[in-house]
DNA sequence: ATGGCCGCTTCAAGCGGA
């Protein structure tokens, strides 16, 4: 099973491109970030005829994620779970799916702004929920992936110029100590279980013409459960999608389990 | 050296992103 997230930043802006990835990457389910719609606007039928159904939560301007899996493989209606249970929260970050017997989380980390800031602090209360959250459904789900915008890089490699970025939002202490917390927990980092070119990254500002020179940053992440993990035969970041028009900020990050 | 973009709201300029 092929799995992969995008965050599109804007999914009226990146439908096509979300239509045309799934189509030539073979993807089976796609994992979406900052859809920036309502529901009500959410193009379900689009998608259903290219062959994928759709779970997502959405709202109007900001966040909303959704899980889109291909048509043919099982999922348990019963089980879907939108945002994190009993954290109370009108911004639409999380939905959860199980598509095969894997779980699969698609998360939209907050940004945090800077690490002075409000919005830092509700950062850190929705990595707290989270991380709860996933220790529970660990144990409930043993075949688990937690994929999407992390918002964290969780290495000076996965910056591009770490001396710059030093304890700025997105690789200060206290974000990579959220994402070491979710390794404690047993989670994987796919993408490092295999060789990677050097310099990866899946996010480039739309500014100083950062993509062409790939001054970016590897937020994008898949973390798998221990049994998941197991399966796990490749992991890649797809740059395609960014050297599109009118291309999504981000790009996507791909893994084959089983 | 600084900051330079993009999408959304709703038609203008501000917010948020990262």
């Amino acid at each position: 099973m092929k799995i992969a997230t995008w965050n599109v930043n804007s999914l009226n802006v990146r439908k096509q491109h979300v239509l045309d990835w799934l189509a030539q990457s073979g993807t089976d389910v796609l994992c979406l970030q900052e859809l920036k719609l309502p529901d009500e606007k959410f193009p379900r039928a689009d998608l259903e005829a290219a062959g994928y159904r759709s779970w997502f939560t959405g709202q109007k301007t900001y966040n909303g994620v959704a899980i889109l899996a291909r048509d043919t493989l099982s999922v348990d209606e019963a089980d879907v779970v939108r945002n994190i249970p009993g954290f109370d929260d009108p911004q639409q970050r999380v939905v959860a799916a199980t598509v095969d017997g894997v779980r699969i989380v698609s998360a939209y980390f907050p940004n945090g702004q800077a690490p002075d800031s409000d919005k830092f602090a509700y950062k850190m209360q929705w990595l707290d929920a989270l991380q709860a959250w996933l220790r529970t459904e660990l144990q409930r789900y043993p075949k688990l992936a937690l994929l999407g915008d992390y918002n964290i890089a969780p290495e000076d490699r996965d910056v591009h110029d770490p001396a710059k970025w030093e304890g700025q939002n997105l690789v200060s202490p206290q974000e990579r100590a959220h994402f070491a917390q979710l390794i404690e927990l047993g989670f994987v980092d796919a993408f490092r279980r295999f060789e990677q070119p050097e310099k990866t990254f899946t996010w480039w500002d739309y500014r100083m013409m950062a993509f062409r020179r790939n001054a970016g940053l590897r937020i994008d992440h898949i973390l798998l459960s221990p049994a998941l993990a197991e399966t796990c035969t490749s992991c890649e970041v797809d740059r395609t999608p960014r050297t599109w028009e009118q291309p999504s900020d981000h790009t996507p990050v791909v893994a084959v389990v089983d």
